[in-house]
DNA sequence: GGATTATTTAGCCTATTCGCTAAATAACGC
DNA sequence: GCGTTATTTAGCGAATAGGCTAAATAATCC
């Protein structure tokens, strides 16, 4: 979580991380997993060369999506669900119609959106 | 919706869609104007050139996140929440159990999963 | 009908992504 | 200590994204 951007940038590394089937499908192993999945189980998942599976680890691990924590030369992996959630609120307006959304407004919902109308767009 | 890619490809164009904070920003828009906005007033929400606009619209609309009809020499765009509500169902495997999540398979939470374990990664 | 307006298309350019192979670094086992 | 194993780093190259300006197309207005 250290590495991982703040909001509204967040946004966009996590968006763009699940932008890929690669990275999508490595969240997906993961959260079956339960626990924790080493870099090896993970680029085993896929054909392609296992560096190309470090980089999207990388990338994935920049949005804040996953973390690892080192057990001797193996590198274990695990999701952090709470980044996956922002994207999944964020998501969540569209769900609402404005007007009640507005009336609902409970400090977690629409946290996102004017965060975002704020961000560097000038 | 017709040029709207099939699943599993589409989780890819959707979150890369999202990946860009000008089309998010468009999608707020479109949600809160309620109806529909014009290219132009979509456009003016821009200090960029408005052919930029035009090419985040194409992308938004290949991914099936957004329609456009036209009025005369005017360019409407609409929200298509369908959409939207696709990634908010995958993101929300994320929120549960997994072992809970099979005893509460409804039919719909579950879909975009095994779909994705089925797309091409050989 | 010509000027204005709404909008897209075309093409250029720079930066980034994502695949690869080779090399490097560190831990483990005998 | 050396060979093996786990994993990342470095660098290359092709493809794509996202910004731009100029031009094109079509609708509207006077």
């Amino acid at each position: 979580m250290k590495s991982a951007p703040a909001l509204p940038d967040a946004y966009e590394a996590i968006f763009t991380a699940l932008a890929h089937p690669a990275r999508r499908r490595i969240l997906i192993s993961l959260n079956f997993a339960g626990g924790a999945m080493s870099a090896g189980q993970i680029a085993g998942l896929f054909g392609h060369a296992w560096p190309t599976t470090t980089r999207h680890l990388q990338l994935l691990e920049a949005a804040g999506l996953i973390e690892h924590r080192r057990e001797g030369r193996t590198r274990l992996y695990r999701l952090h669900a709470p980044r996956l959630a922002l994207a999944r609120d964020w998501l969540a307006w569209f769900e609402r119609d404005p007007a009640t959304a507005e009336e609902k407004d409970d400090g977690t919902g629409p946290a996102p959106v004017p965060i975002e109308h704020r961000s560097r767009q000038s």
